[in-house]
DNA sequence: CGAAATTTTGACCGAATGGACAAACGTTAG
DNA sequence: CTAACGTTTGTCCATTCGGTCAAAATTTCG
C-alpha cells in the first residue's frame, strides 16, 4: 500500500530486483519503439507481471524511461572520459574506439535507446546535451587539439573526429540489422565486430597519421 | 465515393498533389515518432485536413507508411549505384562521400525515417535488405576489392568500409540534435556539413591511400 | 502462530487510437 | 441548370492507451 518509489533508499531485495526486471524489459521495449511507440502493457508484459503491479514500482511511463536514460548515460560517457591526455595519442584513440565497439557489442539496446532519443529530437535531454555532453566534449577536443600542436596527430577537427568515431561505432548497435543483412549469414556472425575493429582502427590510426608540418 | 487508392493511374491533380502533401507530414511525424509512435490524426493535422479526409487518399497508416518507405529506398541506393569502376578510385570514394553527406543535409527526414526502421528492426523491409541491397554492397565491394588489388587503395574490408561511410555522413542527419548541441550556436551552424567533409575526407582519404605492396 | 506490512491483481475509467460511414459540399460537363 | 462525379467532414465505433483503486494474496516479523 505504502508507496516505495520516492524514498531514496529502495527498502527490499524483492524491490530491487522487480524494478531492474522491469527497466530490463522497458529496455527492450523503448529501445525498439521509442517512447510513443512503447506502451505500458507491453513492458508488463514482458517483465512477466501485470500492469497495475508494474505501476507499484514505478510512477508511470514517463518515470521508466527517466530512469532508463538517467542510467544510460552515466556509463554512455564514460569511454570518452578515459580518453587521457597522458599517454601516447594514437593508442589513447585506438583504446577509445575499442571501448565505443565493445559497448555497442555488449549494450546494444542502450545504444538504440539513445538513438531512439536523438531521432525524436532529444526532447527529455537537450540539457544535458548542451551541458555535461558539450562541456566533456569541448574538453577533449582541447585534449586532441594538443596532440595536433605537438605534432602527434594529423590536424583536423576534433569534434567532427569525435562524432566519427560515434558514428562509426554505434552504427553496428543502432544498425545490426542492416550489417547482419548486407554481412549474410557467413559474414554476419560474431566475427563481424573484430572485422569492425580493424577497419576502424586503419581508417582512423592512417587517416590521423602525422605528417607534413614539423613540431 | 469512388476509391481514388487502387487504380495504377491517378487521376486528377487535386488527388496528386494532396497525396503529396500527406507524404510530407507523414515524413516528419514517422521519421521522428516511428512507425507505432506516429498517429494518423498527427499527421492529418499536419497536413492540414481532416482524418476522413486523409483516409480519402490512402488506405490507412500503413499504406502511408509503405509508400514512403518505398519512395525513400528508390533515391536511397541511387548514390551507391553511381560508385563506378572507371574513375579514380579515391576520387570516386570522395564523391561518394560528398554524395551521402549531401543527402543527410538535404533528407534529414528521409535518413531519420530509415533509421527508425533500422532501430525497429526493419520488420517492413527486411527482404530488401538481404536482397536488393546486399546485392548491390556487394557487387560494390567487389569493386573495391579489385582497386585494392590493383594498390589503387589500401587493403581492408570493403564492406566495413561502406558501413563506416553511411554511418558517418547519416550520422549528420539522424543525430543532428546532438551534433548541433555539441558544437553550440557558432560551430553548429550550415558550416558543419562542410567541416564534417572536410574531417572525412581527410580520414577516408588518407585512411584508404595506398601503401605497402607493390602491385 | 497472527498481525502488520508488502506485493499482486481484477475491475474499472477517461482519453486517444485506427478506422468506417453516410451525409454534405464542391466542381464540372452536358 | 443539373446530374454526375470528386472531395470533405461530422459522427460513430471497437480497441487500446495510461493510469487508478480497492480488494485479495503474500511475505515479514514479533
Amino acid at each position: 500500500m505504502t508507496a516505495p518509489l520516492q524514498s531514496p533508499r529502495r527498502r527490499t531485495r524483492i524491490q530491487q530486483e522487480k524494478r531492474d526486471v522491469i527497466l530490463d524489459a522497458a529496455l527492450d521495449v523503448f529501445s525498439t519503439h521509442g517512447y510513443r511507440g512503447a506502451t505500458i502493457d507491453q513492458i508488463a508484459e514482458a517483465a512477466g507481471m501485470s500492469k497495475p503491479n508494474l505501476l507499484y514500482y514505478f510512477k508511470g511511463k514517463e518515470d521508466i524511461h527517466a530512469t532508463l536514460i538517467h542510467r544510460l548515460l552515466e556509463t554512455w560517457l564514460a569511454p570518452l572520459k578515459e580518453l587521457d591526455d597522458i599517454g601516447d595519442p594514437l593508442t589513447e584513440i585506438r583504446s577509445y574506439i575499442r571501448r565505443k565497439l565493445e559497448m555497442a557489442r555488449d549494450f546494444p539496446r542502450e545504444s538504440r535507446l539513445f538513438a531512439n532519443e536523438m531521432l525524436q529530437g532529444a526532447p527529455r535531454i537537450m540539457p544535458m546535451l548542451e551541458g555535461e555532453l558539450k562541456s566533456l566534449v569541448d574538453e577533449k577536443a582541447e585534449v586532441i587539439k594538443g596532440w595536433m600542436r605537438a605534432g602527434k596527430i594529423a590536424r583536423t577537427d576534433p569534434w567532427h573526429l569525435i562524432f566519427a568515431i560515434w558514428a562509426t561505432t554505434q552504427h553496428y548497435a543502432d544498425f545490426d540489422v542492416q550489417v547482419r543483412a548486407v554481412l549474410g549469414p557467413d559474414r554476419g556472425g560474431d566475427g563481424r565486430f573484430e572485422d569492425a575493429a580493424r577497419l576502424l582502427e586503419q581508417l582512423f590510426l592512417e587517416g590521423l597519421r602525422p605528417r607534413g608540418q614539423v613540431s
